[in-house]
DNA sequence: GCATGTGAATAGATTCACAGCG
DNA sequence: CGCTGTGAATCTATTCACATGC
């Protein structure tokens, strides 16, 4: 039976969570393996398959997917559209799920123009900046608030996540705000240590860090390791 | 002695590499915490105050440190400035690494646009892009070129990174490209698998993947593990 | 027969705990 | 004395390998 439960168990998730926040981490690039696939029309694939695919070892997908349940057929394998259908209700993509981007510099400006969020289910719904001399400035479609408009803003979009894109030293103000309008989810673009209570989940992306990286290797002549 | 060598033992480096990935990519995060104390005019800083800046366990940093040499004084800490510049010098980061973007579609001007890169060692360079119709268009203080020109590029302005920008189904032949125009370290933004010889470092960001495993736990109303 | 699902084995990373040294 | 540096212990993740069931 799934460890994260198929509808049956609901309320005993924490407890018999067996997965680990890395075996989350690969589902979405199953699921884009498996987008492929169906593109191609084909019905079932192989823990093998799929594996190869997302740059995987087989076990390790027969691991992860068996988190969601036992949803493959032995001797056959997975059937792609179920497959599909149940990741994707297992990440919550079978809804929307609006975000705000917290700081209209730079970077928030590039990823409000970016429209990579709003395919894959993530639409920009609002756009906030500390700043007053940017408020009701336009970009895109949208328009710039003010940080007191945060918890209206929130209700009424129904944000469900918060894009921290502010130079480093207002992340930890930005997100308390954030956690104080009721959001649960936040990505933080800021080169910066956030902390958030523990009943709000909290990724950080930092684009100089991942160059960083590239910088060491390159400097020692070695080849990275691929994350 | 480090296992990275100080200079002393260049050539041994693979063999007695006792880093891991992981902790490579942990230098980044103290480098930050160390710019940010000497700008306090903090002289010595202990594991422990490290520590608690970058979210980590304090033996986690004195062995992640321990990897550069034995910088430290027992019963005292670490030098800040010392230590700052022995992390620059092992991240490479006393010289610039120009980078080529390529694909200039909405991530790439986003990042084009992006001021973040240049602001810490990495200006952009160069930006490429496969369709015709793009070529000559200016972005920012830079025009797009043709892939034709990627050798030439790469040559004239030092390249040594190469960002992919490009929608998923072109991203394996401009890793393939980048490689044979010489380019040894890849960050790859393309939501797709791309492989690259072994001789050639490559990190991947996925945004929406980001996104999806904050849904994850938004879905489950559990807190994310940070990642 | 064949590929899943999963205990057991292995590999890897983190943390503990303390010897060593300024 | 206090804090580093690191072997040993622990915890976590990956991979193996095979019993299981279509």
């Amino acid at each position: 039976m799934g460890a994260w439960g198929t509808g049956l168990y609901s309320g005993d998730f924490a407890l018999d969570m067996r997965s680990t926040i890395r075996a989350v981490a690969r589902l979405p690039v199953y699921l884009r393996s498996l987008l492929e696939v169906a593109a191609t029309g084909t019905t079932t694939i192989s823990s093998e398959t799929l594996a190869e695919m997302a740059g995987v070892n087989a076990a390790k997908v027969r691991k992860d997917l068996s988190y969601l349940g036992s949803f493959g057929t032995r001797g056959v394998g997975y059937d792609v559209q179920y497959l599909l259908f149940q990741m994707s209700a297992e990440l919550g993509l079978n809804q929307e799920w609006p975000v705000v981007i917290v700081g209209v510099g730079n970077l928030g400006h590039a990823l409000a123009n970016y429209r990579g969020f709003g395919e894959r289910g993530f639409p920009v719904g609002a756009l906030v900046d500390a700043d007053p001399a940017r408020r009701g400035e336009r970009v895109g479609n949208l328009v710039v608030h003010g940080m007191d408009d945060l918890d209206e803003i929130v209700g009424t979009h129904g944000i469900a996540i918060g894009v921290i894109a502010t130079p480093a030293s207002a992340a930890q103000d930005v997100a308390d705000r954030l956690v104080a309008a009721g959001i649960r989810a936040i990505l933080n673009f800021a080169p910066a240590m956030v902390t958030v209570p523990d009943t709000v989940s909290l990724r950080k992306v930092d684009l100089a860090v991942e160059l960083q990286i590239l910088s060491f290797y390159q400097q020692r002549q070695l080849p990275a390791a691929t994350a």
